[in-house]
DNA sequence: TGGGAACCAATGTTGCGACATATAATGTAT
DNA sequence: ATACATTATATGTCGCAACATTGGTTCCCA
């Protein structure tokens, strides 16, 4: 569907307008189908993300920081969505022995298995963009990586 | 610089997951920098968006429902983004005579000046695509018009 | 070794999205 | 006219982003 019916705006002052408007507009239409998939089972997207990277992780245990740093946005509130991991026994949280401040965050087997079931999931959906050949989805991430040069 | 680069991820599964990730990424990049901008000037970019539908209808006054039908974000709470921007007396609330279910709203003269004062702030931000040529603006709305068909 | 800087996580606050529910006013059918 | 559905907005709850601050812990060096 073309923008400027998605949203009620006849004309765009110019080119970069609309691709600005067009880039925000896609990416919320794209995450909202995509938590829209995870909501039955019980997680939110920034909730599936930080469990993707603690099995990245595991064995090993991950750091708040390092889920900060591993993460899109970067000014998240980890320590809060560790929390609410943690009250649905997702993931575990233990001091660190070697460095007291920090704190070794793991992922249960809860955790795994849940990532199991939602496997296809976030797969599924990037293949929404199958409207496009793989040579235009290449395209379409040169430009918006020229975006932010 | 390159998504690899900015999230921590060496690869992707293919394209179409970079894709979907860099629109993503690059839609949070271009709303930060937006945010940033409007800051100093008290507004949030939701507070702004709806300033400028109220403008668009001046004098006319909108409806609840009319802002969120020309919102971005359907979902999205209306009525209380209007609770703050009548906080700041940016706009006026009355019970519209002719169906006392519906609530006009005005943007105030004060609403009208910030909206000058803060002109150029959003067309300055969609240059920050002149990276892009026109050419190259336009493929990319192509594109992400094709995703969501 | 004592004290301040740096570090790590947690917490407090504000504003928003998503969703469910409430409340009031209006429309409609009998 | 009364009952019921519909409409318009407001409100409550939860989860998250953004940002500031706090409280421990460790580091470092004078």
């Amino acid at each position: 569907m073309k923008l400027e019916d998605e949203i009620q705006q006849r004309a765009f002052k110019n080119v970069y307008q609309k691709a600005h408007l067009n880039v925000v507009f896609t990416a919320g239409w794209l995450q909202q189908r995509l938590a829209a998939a995870f909501k039955p089972h019980g997680l939110t997207l920034p909730q599936y993300n930080v469990l993707r990277i603690l099995r990245g992780q595991h064995p090993k245990p991950a750091t708040v920081n390092l889920l900060i740093e591993r993460m899109l946005d970067k000014t998240s509130n980890a320590s809060r969505i560790v929390d609410k991991l943690e009250a649905k026994q997702l993931v575990t949280r233990q001091i660190c022995p070697s460095n007291r401040r920090a704190v070794d965050i793991r992922i249960t087997e809860a955790g795994l298995e849940l990532l199991r079931q939602t496997e296809s999931l976030a797969d599924g959906q990037s293949q929404g963009l199958h409207n496009l050949t793989d040579e235009e989805a290449a395209q379409l991430s040169d430009l918006l990586d020229k975006i932010r040069d």
